[in-house]
DNA sequence: AGTGAAAGTGATATACG
DNA sequence: CGTATATCACTTTCACT
C-alpha cells in the first residue's frame, strides 16, 4: 500500500494526538469525519497503523533511571535470551542487531540497586554493557515521507 | 504525583490503545466516564501522561531499514550536534548517554544509499558506529507499576 | 472523588454523487 | 472515493453526594 499526500496528513495529527477525533482530522485535512475514519480504518488493516499508544513518564511512575543496555549472548544463550526478555518488566524496548553484541534494550529502573539486580539477571545469557540515559534528545519523532 | 490502582488500569488501556473511548476505559476498570476523563485530565497536568501517538509502520511507509548510530562526538562538536540532530527526519529517537559515546539515535532510512548518505552527514559531529536492526523483539511495552 | 442527567458533539451506517 | 443525512454513542458540564 502506498499512502497518498492525504493519508500523510491523516498520520501527522495521529502521531501528535492519536486521541484526536475524526471530525477534528477532518477539519484539519479537508474532509469529512466519515471520510477519515474509513481511510484510517483501511491504514490500520493494511498495517501502516500498528496502533495507538499513550507515553507514560516513567519519572513520575516511579522510575529514576533509564538504560540501555547490550548483550553479546553466549552460544546458545540468544533463543531462551529471546522468550525470557518478554518478561521482564523493566524493558519496555528491544531489539536484535548486527554486529559484535547481538541485543539492545531499553530498560527503565527505579535506582542503581534496581539497575545491579537487574544485570544480574542477565549475566547467564552473555556479556553485557551498560549505558545510562542522561537526556531523551528527541522523543519518538513523527515517521515523515521519505524524500523520493 | 503517586498514581493509584486505578490510574494503573487506565493507564494500562490507554497504553494498549490510546483511542480508546472514555466510556470503553469506564466499563472495563469500574467507573463512568466523567470519571475518567477527571482522571485522564490530572494525569495529563501532572505529567505523568506525556502524549498519544500512533504507530505508523517504517516499512509500510517507505523506510526499509532501521539502525542504531552511535555517535562520540569530536571536541566541541556535541552542543552543534544536538541542535543539528533535530532537523534529521531519518532520527525517531535520540539519547544522550554516558560512557565511551555520547549520543545514540534509532534512525528510519530507505535503502543501503540512504544509510551511507546519512552517515556521511554525521562524520564532521564525530565518529560513528551502526547497528542494523534485524528485529523488533519488543515493540514499546507498557510503562508498570514498579514492584515495591 | 464519583454519580446521574441534560445538552452538545462525535461516530457509524446507509443512500447517493 | 467522497458527501449528506439520520441514528446512536460518547463527551462535557453541572448539581448533588
Amino acid at each position: 500500500m502506498s499512502i497518498d499526500t492525504l493519508n500523510w496528513k491523516i498520520l501527522k495529527c495521529l502521531q501528535q494526538n492519536a486521541r484526536m477525533s475524526n471530525a477534528e482530522i477532518g477539519r484539519r485535512v479537508g474532509i469529512t469525519s466519515p471520510a477519515v475514519s474509513e481511510r484510517i480504518k483501511k491504514m490500520e488493516d493494511s498495517g501502516v497503523i500498528q496502533g495507538y499508544t499513550t507515553f507514560v513518564s516513567p519519572f513520575e511512575a516511579g522510575y529514576q533511571l533509564k538504560a540501555l543496555i547490550t548483550l553479546r549472548a553466549f552460544m546458545g544463550m540468544l533463543k531462551p535470551f529471546l522468550e525470557k526478555v518478554k518478561t521482564y518488566d523493566e524493558v519496555v524496548n528491544c531489539y536484535r542487531i548486527t554486529g559484535n553484541e547481538n541485543i539492545v534494550m531499553e530498560v527503565v529502573l527505579k535506582n542503581q540497586k534496581h539497575l545491579e539486580a537487574f544485570i544480574d539477571q542477565l549475566i547467564t545469557y552473555g556479556e553485557t554493557k551498560t549505558q545510562i540515559v542522561l537526556s531523551h534528545v528527541i522523543k519518538y519523532s513523527e515517521v515523515k515521507p521519505p524524500l523520493k
